[in-house]
DNA sequence: GCGACAG
DNA sequence: ATCTTGTCGC
């Protein structure tokens, strides 16, 4: 891997191969700062969409008023996809884009939420984790399905939850349930945040579905629809 | 060698 | 993520 890479770690126009990106999480894995409980007056949600034919990534970043959940402001901002999905590597895809948004933002958030997972990761690197340390901002990994570890099933109602370990029966997230009878989420620590606080801050994020409402609306701004306008 | 595998 | 109609439920 190349030295540069690890000392300038913001930089994603890493050539990279897989291997070398692999590398470099279990280098900066290290940074990664597990405990915290940031006060939060403001919640970001963060999403990205590849566009058709265009080979570009837009990202979106959602910031709303917390606890009221109310939008305050919004960025999208693209960026070329300049490395492939691999699963466990999704930062290096994802990543470019959603800090080009970041650099649109006026407003910075108290702590992000990702659509993907934090240190519940082959090498606790997931996109919640290299975003939230390069920001230096509290992220949580909010992941549709799981990518690493396991767990039992959660109860079926809203607030239910099981532990998700890894192979060594280390605790790497939660599995929550966000709504009566849904899917649950996969939410594990990004960035400066305790598990229990982070478990907390989703749960009060979801109010009527089962992605968190920051999310939601960056899903929606991602795929190009305005919910606000970005200036 | 055979599965599993965020978005 | 994306390909895709109707259908079940609040």
């Amino acid at each position: 891997m190349s030295g540069d890479a690890v000392r300038n770690p913001g930089c994603h126009s890493w050539n990279l191969t897989p291997k070398e990106a692999a590398a470099l999480q279990s280098v900066l894995a290290k940074k990664v700062v597990t405990e915290g409980k940031p006060g939060i007056k403001l919640v970001a949600g963060v999403d990205v969409h590849p566009a058709k034919e265009t080979g570009m990534m837009q990202a979106a970043i959602c910031v709303l008023s917390y606890p009221a959940l109310e939008l305050v402001e919004q960025k999208t901002a693209l960026a070329e996809a300049s490395f492939p999905y691999v699963p466990g590597l999704l930062s290096f895809r994802e990543g470019p884009a959603v800090l080009a948004a970041f650099k649109r933002l006026k407003r910075q958030p108290d702590i992000i939420l990702f659509d993907g997972h934090g240190i519940a990761h082959p090498r606790r690197f997931g996109l919640a984790s290299h975003m939230g340390l390069l920001l230096d901002i509290p992220a949580i990994g909010c992941a549709k399905s799981r990518l690493y570890g396991s767990c039992g099933e959660p109860g079926l109602h809203k607030g239910n939850w099981s532990y998700l370990l890894d192979g060594r029966g280390d605790i790497i997230g939660g599995c929550l349930r966000t709504r009566d009878n849904v899917k649950p989420l996969y939410v594990s620590v990004g960035y400066k945040v305790n598990l229990d606080f982070a478990l907390n801050a989703v749960l009060a994020c979801c109010v009527k579905h089962r992605q968190p409402e920051p999310l939601r609306l960056a899903h929606r701004a991602a795929k190009g629809k305005t919910v606000l306008n970005d200036r």
